[in-house]
DNA sequence: ACAGCTATGTTATATTATAACATTCCGAAA
DNA sequence: TTTCGGAATGTTATAATATAACATAGCTGT
C-alpha cells in the first residue's frame, strides 16, 4: 500500500460515515495531499482491491466492513439520513438471485449495487442523531 | 404535469438509454430551456412521482418502463456499459428478502437501489454495439 | 383586488470528477 | 553502477453534476 494510499485507507476506516473525496482531502491537507487526484487516485487502488466501497447514493466511499472484500458477493448497504452512517452487509440469497436473474437474460455482470437508505433503529429509537460508537 | 416536466419526461421516453440533466438541458434549449434548475426541478418531481428513476451509477435518468411506478417495489436495473442502454424490472422474491432483512434490522427503509452494470446480451453476440430498437 | 401558493426564470456558486502534463522514486537488467 | 522503465506523485486546469438565493409571473379562492 503506497503512502498516500495508507493515509486515505486509515481515515475511512477511522470515519464512522462515508466520506467524500473532499472530506478526505481536507483531512488530509497537512499529510501533504493537496490535490482532489491525489486522493481519486488512492481511492481507485483501494476500491480495485476491495479494501474500500464506493455509495453511489451518496458519492461517498467507505472503508469495507467485512472481511476485506475479496469476497465475490455484493455488498448490501443501509445508509442511516439522519447519523450518516452505513452498514454493510451479505446476503448469499440475495445475491444469488440477482446473479441467476441476470444469467437468465444473458447479461454478463461486472458490478452489482445495492443501497438502502431510511433511518436506522439507533436513530429512530433516539428521535435525535444516535450518539457516535 | 407542467410544461417543463412534460418537455422532460418526453425526451425520456424517446431516449433509450439514461440522460443526464445536462444532456437534457442541451436537448431541450430549443423549447426555451435554459438553466440547469429548470431540468432539476422537473426531474425532482418526475422522480418523486414514480415516471422518472434515477439511475446512481451513472448519474442519468429514466422514464420508467413498468407500469409508470406507483408501484412500491424496488426497481432492479440492468446497465450496459457498452450500449449504455438501461433495463427495468422487478422481482419480488428480491425486494422481499431485501425488506425483511431491513426489518430484522429495525431500519426504516425510504428507498432502496439495485443496478447491476455490465454487458447485455446483445452486445456480447454482437462484439460491438447492439443496434437501436 | 388581494393574499397565498405553485411554477418559472436567472445568476451565481458549490460539489464531484477527470484530463493533460511534468517530475520523482525505485527496482531490475545491462 | 549506471541506466532504463514503470509506478507513483504532484500540479494546474477544467469538465460534469447539483444546489442556493433571489426575483418574477401566473393562477386560485375569497
Amino acid at each position: 500500500m503506497t503512502q498516500n494510499e495508507t493515509f486515505v485507507y486509515q481515515l475511512l476506516c477511522d470515519a464512522d460515515r462515508p466520506l467524500s473525496a473532499y472530506n478526505i482531502l481536507d483531512a488530509l491537507r497537512d499529510k501533504g495531499i493537496r490535490a482532489p487526484l491525489q486522493v481519486y487516485r488512492a481511492l481507485a487502488k483501494l476500491v480495485e482491491r476491495g479494501a474500500v466501497h464506493r455509495i453511489e447514493s451518496v458519492n461517498g466511499f467507505v472503508a469495507c466492513q467485512l472481511h476485506d472484500c475479496g469476497g465475490n458477493e455484493v455488498s448490501i448497504f443501509m445508509l442511516c439520513t439522519q447519523c450518516e452512517r452505513a452498514h454493510e452487509f451479505t446476503n448469499i440469497s440475495i445475491d444469488s438471485r440477482l446473479q441467476s436473474l441476470s444469467n437468465d437474460l444473458g447479461f454478463q455482470v461486472a458490478h452489482k449495487v445495492i443501497e438502502i437508505t431510511g433511518r436506522c433503529a439507533d436513530c429512530q429509537t433516539a428521535q435525535t442523531a444516535a450518539p457516535k460508537h
